[in-house]
DNA sequence: TATTGTTATACTCTATAACTATA
DNA sequence: TATAGTTATAGAGTATAACAATA
């Protein structure tokens, strides 16, 4: 269908990955600053991993690449707003569970929310092609943000 | 050349603009934390604005929505570790001119080397027709984040 | 009196070390 | 004795309020 590409020069390599890298980096700003959040993001991203499914303190702050005493802290405050519920674990009494409550899935799915329509908001404006061009490179971006 | 494009459904671009948000947000943040960085983001930031020409505390402040004394608390260490330096204003004496040092010029542009080694090492491992594409989509995207 | 920058103080997020309960 | 989680304590980075020097 499209005639075999040639792999970028040095120098168009450079300064492609130099661009694209500052506009994620302006795109991802933008995005984190744009509505003063109501909730931090060290929080947020522990409650997107506990959309997945129930996570123990430990586990968490290991994902989060934190210390155990960091993630107690954190998720503190998530327990008394009631995103985030505590049960023992029957099987370890030393364990606990943390565990979305549905206050905090719904917290999770609002800021998801906002943070695509902004994006989406902007894609919008663009030309139908530009549109389509953006549609393709997502997904090899995507590739490059999973490596 | 090509053939008019058709813009994208309201589903298409709800799961274009989430997906291209998520994957930029990825690669902001693994080209952050990829180093250990030698200096924190906010330090960085005040180097790149002075990078530009010098300015005042209360510009940076301003500039970085940061509070006036946090700022005086951001370029202490920079001061002290010779990458910035205070210059008295000659026409007002209460304002301080805050300028980049020769050392603290060649940090800013070490680190902006590291980060972009780390896109262009991604990017050069992609197919020919994928690494046209990211170029062409980059032009697209820096216009979205400029916005 | 208004403005620039700094110092004083407090709150949050992070860490390491010490402690408690359980295995 | 080892492990999961919390509490104790300390170091950054942030803010607001108070202060000193200058306009």
């Amino acid at each position: 269908m499209t005639r075999p590409a040639a792999p970028l020069s040095a120098t168009e390599l450079a300064q492609v990955a130099s661009d694209l890298r500052l506009a994620c980096m302006r795109i991802s700003r933008r995005v984190r600053f744009e509505h003063v959040s109501e909730i931090a993001p060290h929080q947020f991203s522990v409650l997107v991993r506990l959309e997945a499914g129930p996570h123990t303190p430990g586990e968490l702050a290991e994902i989060e690449r934190v210390a155990k005493p960091t993630m107690t802290k954190t998720v503190g405050p998530l327990v008394e707003r009631g995103w985030v519920q505590r049960t023992a674990d029957p099987a370890d009494g030393r364990q606990v569970i943390l565990s979305l409550t549905r206050e905090g899935r719904a917290t999770v799915e609002a800021t998801r929310r906002r943070r695509d329509a902004w994006m989406r908001t902007r894609i919008g404006r663009l030309a139908p092609a530009d549109q389509r061009l953006l549609a393709e490179a997502e997904r090899v971006l995507a590739r490059v943000a999973a490596e």
